[in-house]
DNA sequence: CCGGCGGTGACAACCGTTTGCCATGTGTTG
DNA sequence: CAACACATGGCAAACGGTTGTCACCGCCGG
């Protein structure tokens, strides 16, 4: 049983045990079918009875690959990327890669410094709502094998959620309601999201003759949804679109306060439907966004590519759905 | 400025270009109060200029160490798990570690095999509620550093989050305000946490002279609210402590689909203050656990260990508070 | 003027695996 | 039966660093 927690075992002591040559252990170990059926399992039956376990860094020096991708997140505290997380999380360990976490805070310099930093030490990386300028993206993939998400540069491969053509969809909703004054609440300029949002937004609105306001910009965060409520109070507007859930459910707790009342006097709808979006008081009107599946779409991009040295497609990319998910936060105009 | 993407620099390349050993390119980057000033800025320099990276894994392959730590989860699904992720991630960053995520999907087994066959990619783990029996947990500790939250095991630093105390609080409150038969909704078996809190709740009960009921155990997960709500009514108890805020807000939604008032039928409260925990409708009494902070104590307290090889206090281990926190979910009994 | 000492840098031996190349032995084909 | 293809396993050279050991240097005090 105990077997002296000394020295831990090594392929070597396997081949001396077994009177092969290590690189015959490795072989039976990492590449089966290069080995002989009979010896195979020899090594094999040692390798477990021994509690033989490989060494990643090791074996990344020795052949390049790490096993390991990371998942980059501008704010690991935005309840957006839970979704992600999770995604990634079971994809990656679905495929026998690790999972690594970093967070940019924020910055472009940080997110090219640390993936500059890191790239040897990772087969590749998924860039979640990437706040990098698109040359400076091309740069990077250059360097490591990147997957995007919510970001579409050519010559990356990318999963984009199709919030936009789901904006259209609340346009309609609201519109069919009787609402007039719809105004977009805008979030971080350089956010992608955000930009494609609003041109989606405008787009709708104008479709229906109406034209489009938007209050903002706001830093990310529920914090933001104070002053994004008092904007939209100000604008005089019946209904808004909030850039992201998060904003919607701070401003709701902001219109509570002031006394607003949800949807009688102003409707408001979200963006991705993140947790909490269901039990929010009202429960949120939202565009669900398969959050989730994105992360695993990305990971399952990011690895097919990492496998085969065959020329993988140039530019995939894969965009996924959203829909409008109708709760208690819209409402018929009743002024 | 394009250095050519050819073959990455080395240290073998800067102390050919600056006339040293490698040994000394080594110790200039690594250690650099053994080389002289003067070499030192000269190497510094070169591989500034160089555009040098370490490679991480050959690093780690000759010294051991890796500068990685592990969180290891039951589940990323569960938004306790949130606040551990933020709080390790901050921490670790400021610390030069990288920070690798680990979903145990609620399996010891799991747990066990993948930290022993990462063990060597890695210089130490967190757990966050573990799952494992003591012993196992023992055994692992001396396979390599590991500092647990929420689960107190002699001879394993660890940070244990005092909700017990907590506990002490929310049921002064409950029977402040008038409740008499007030029920625990009690989580999974294994889960120390549920043993801790429930065992918290008799304590504080009996001092009272009051009896202590129990309805559950339920699986972790928000959808176990449903039933859990059905059961605490069954029970005739007028108010309810749930082992934690995913259940309550579960129960919540149950409730209210039940056409049950809350507080005014039945007073609940949860554990941890989860995200969402002041938004639901209503918002919900709970007890504040200092997660994120939770999380850079185990973070500090495993870091500390793994720098010095002084030989560090035996059983650290630091016991957060918390408090309750009231919002809208109690309330005095009216029946 | 000499011995010793602290500081600096070089040498070389690893760390544990992978992998290109080659030697051997076996079975197949003409 | 000879020649050849192929499957199998061994050898040894990387991979990119870290680190223990030692030689050398100039400096100091005695």
């Amino acid at each position: 049983m105990e077997s002296g927690r000394r020295r831990p075992v090594t392929i070597a002591d396997i081949a001396a045990a077994t009177g092969v040559a290590v690189s015959t252990v490795s072989r039976a170990l990492s590449r089966p079918s290069r080995v002989s059926p009979a010896t195979r399992e020899r090594i094999q039956a040692a390798a477990r009875s021994m509690d033989y376990v490989p060494h990643p860094p090791a074996r990344a020096l020795a052949s390049g690959r790490t096993r390991t991708v990371a998942l980059v997140v501008s704010d690991v505290t935005n309840p957006f990327y839970f979704g992600m997380i999770r995604g990634t999380q079971q994809q990656l360990k679905a495929a026998g890669y690790a999972h690594l976490l970093i967070d940019t805070e924020d910055s472009a310099e940080h997110e090219i410094e640390m993936l500059h930093t890191m790239r040897r030490s990772l087969d590749g990386a998924i860039l979640g709502a990437s706040r990098l300028p698109a040359r400076a993206l091309v740069a990077l993939a250059g360097e490591i094998p990147l997957v995007t998400v919510n970001r579409n540069v050519r010559g990356v491969p990318s999963v984009v959620i199709d919030t936009p053509a789901g904006i259209a969809q609340a346009v309609e909703h609201l519109v069919s309601l009787g609402h007039r004054d719809i105004v977009y609440v805008s979030g971080p300029t350089q956010s992608w999201s955000n930009q494609a949002r609003w041109q989606a937004m405008r787009g709708a609105l104008e479709r229906h003759g109406l034209g489009a306001q938007r209050v903002g910009p706001f830093p990310s965060g529920r914090g933001s949804g104070t002053a994004a409520a008092d904007a939209v109070l100000n604008s005089g507007a019946t209904a808004c679109v909030a850039f992201n859930d998060l904003f919607a459910l701070g401003m709701l707790t902001r219109l509570r306060e002031r006394g607003v009342r949800v949807p009688a006097d102003l409707s408001v709808v979200g963006c991705d439907d993140i947790f909490g979006a269901d039990f929010s008081n009202p429960p949120l009107t939202t565009l669900t966004a398969p959050i989730e599946q994105a992360g695993r779409m990305a990971v399952s991009l990011l690895v097919a590519g990492l496998d085969h040295r065959a020329p993988q497609p140039q530019r995939r990319t894969v965009v996924l759905p959203t829909y409008l998910t109708v709760r208690e936060s819209t409402g018929p105009l009743t002024d």
